[in-house]
DNA sequence: CGATTCACTTACCAAGTGGTAAGTTTTTGT
DNA sequence: ACAAAAACTTACCACTTGGTAAGTGAATCG
């Protein structure tokens, strides 16, 4: 599949021909159903983010409120992290090259996006979640996640190796790193920052 | 410069005649001073490895302790997000490549990876500082940081527009996020970000 | 049945790709 | 001053790139 290659190589890394090999067919036949390589990026756009909407949306129409849906967001984006690598890499791989292929990518997200502050602002207003722009809250959670998620070289920089088991681990320490940084405090002497 | 062209657009993506006519000089020169594509990538990363550690191992020196040396690396790291955003972008492009070129990032960067998480586990110890993997931590500020300072094409999707005014309030948006996230409760009381 | 459309393949092509070989200018050491 | 080394350039080369043109076998349709 043409996202798998684009999201772990890159877009520019791939060559049709590779595609076309993988796939055990000719390049041709690739560019009879794309008039070109470009065009065959924006279906697999449109097919990633219709599969980051279908794993991820459905988290937020989940009974439960508060920090329980965060936290069952979270755990979803890591599912996908370990499950489909190349999916998160490839949303990653379309912002570099930018232009009409992050446009488009932001307007195929836009829903869940509208979604998520949505839910946020509501939070806020109950008081279940720390005030703040929910926007850059929503940034915030996605790059630490998306960090934590898919940032191999980096967790191999400080001495983790990306097993089964230290991604159980990390996913509790990023819960609890994200439950601090958003729950808003209980306790009434506590004084959230800003 | 290499760097800047292999930060923003990826390694495969500048030909080395790119590069040679950025320079008013032919491709040859190029390869006179590096055996091959991949050497002059090899000396581009030891070149960006150093730079980043010029900018931010000093703040891991500065006077202060607990969350103000925290935000002191925070503010680092989005002025150079600001000014040189692809310096970060490399990095990332290095981790996506992948292979020799992550261990030698890795390699370059840990002197700087090991004071920091020494200065974590510290700030642990004098309970400054939440308590939790340092190594993780650390995986998490550098990612939700990094996120914040260079996801362009996120924030585009949340409406936010990278201006100069923005990032102002983007930092310290993140800053109040890292701040609840990482100080101890019991610290709370005294520093809190502006 | 025959014609047409579909889903390809084979055969190309011009423009690049990283890299080599050999020649030329500029700097350097004595 | 002059040779040698350094720092290039010009000229190539084999190979790959995205893309075009034309042909081919199978399915579909009237």
């Amino acid at each position: 599949m043409a996202l798998e290659s684009f999201g772990t190589k890159g877009f520019d890394s791939v060559s049709l021909d590779d595609l076309a090999a993988d796939l055990g067919i000719t390049k041709q036949a690739i560019l009879y159903h794309w008039s070109s390589k470009r065009a065959l990026l924006d279906a697999v756009i449109d097919r990633a983010a219709l599969e980051l909407i279908i794993e991820f949306d459905g988290a937020l129409s989940e009974d439960g409120s508060g920090w329980s849906r965060v936290e069952s967001i979270v755990r979803r984006i890591f599912r996908v992290a370990m499950r489909r690598p190349e999916l998160l890499g490839f949303i990653r791989e379309i912002s570099r090259i930018g232009g009409d292929a992050s446009l488009r990518v932001t307007a195929d997200l836009e829903p869940f996006v509208s979604r998520a502050t949505t839910y946020f602002e509501r939070e806020m207003d109950e008081g279940r979640i720390r005030r703040c722009d929910s926007g850059l809250l929503l940034v915030s959670a996605y790059s630490t996640v998306l960090g934590a998620a898919t940032e191999v070289e980096v967790l191999r920089a400080v001495g983790i190796e990306p097993t089964l088991r230290s991604t159980v681990v990390r996913r509790r320490e990023l819960l609890s790193f994200l439950h601090a940084a958003m729950v808003a405090p209980q306790a009434l002497n506590a004084q959230a920052p800003r």
